[in-house]
DNA sequence: TCCTTTCATCGAAAAACATCGATGAACGCC
DNA sequence: GGCGTTCATCGATGTTTTTCGATGAAAGGA
């Protein structure tokens, strides 16, 4: 599974310039990814730690399994986590600089 | 309509705390309102000009007139955009700094 | 007053989403 | 090999969202 190419482009701040149909799509994608309660305190989560395994966020919030890694699947085709698997367990990490990123979407 | 309180709380980024349910829930609304490609492309026009007529979206994009209403709507709620009516006209503007404290709450 | 224009709201239909139980795959241990 | 644990995927269900046509409200002009 690749990564989706992080966007530097600006598509709200005082100098922005009109978006492509692809580009509003694909800045709307990712802060789809963020419009979840659940997936805002995963990422709030990861970015005060180095790697967080799922088992962690299973007995954290209070959602079924499924439901959670469902929610991490979406982060990951966001682009904004990735993970690995070490033996049982699988962790996951904040994508470096996905979230800044998405912060120069925003402009400034 | 009021606007609503805008949150200065960092959610994502490298010096973030753990956040608070309610918390968590707000964030999560206001990235909803930038989850659509329509209403990403609302803002960006916006940020180009001080006001756009509603007349100029509805010609704009390849939508009816209720769906850009609609649109309009969650903007307004999500405390993004602000509205007046001269006339016959109604004109849509980004409310000041909106988009500062979006950005704000991904950290940085 | 009547008609037209502009925009918001209502009601309904289709699509997308969040959630869960059941199942499957990979791993470690006995 | 057999078993338990961890996590991803599948299938189903209820909710939310997007979209549009129809209607309503407010304004301006003939």
């Amino acid at each position: 599974m690749k990564t989706l190419p992080l966007l530097p482009r600006i598509c709200c701040g005082p100098d922005a310039e009109p978006l492509s149909v692809a580009e509003r799509d694909q800045i709307a994608a990712r802060f789809k990814a963020l419009s979840d309660p659940t997936r805002v305190a995963i990422i709030n989560s990861l970015s005060a730690a180095d790697e967080v395994c799922v088992c962690h966020m299973t007995e954290t919030f209070e959602l079924s399994q499924p439901t959670i890694s469902h929610h991490l699947k979406i982060l990951r085709e966001a682009g904004l986590v990735e993970s690995s698997r070490r033996g049982t367990w699988a962790y996951y990490r904040l994508v470096p600089n996905a979230i800044a990123d998405l912060r120069a979407t925003l402009g400034g």
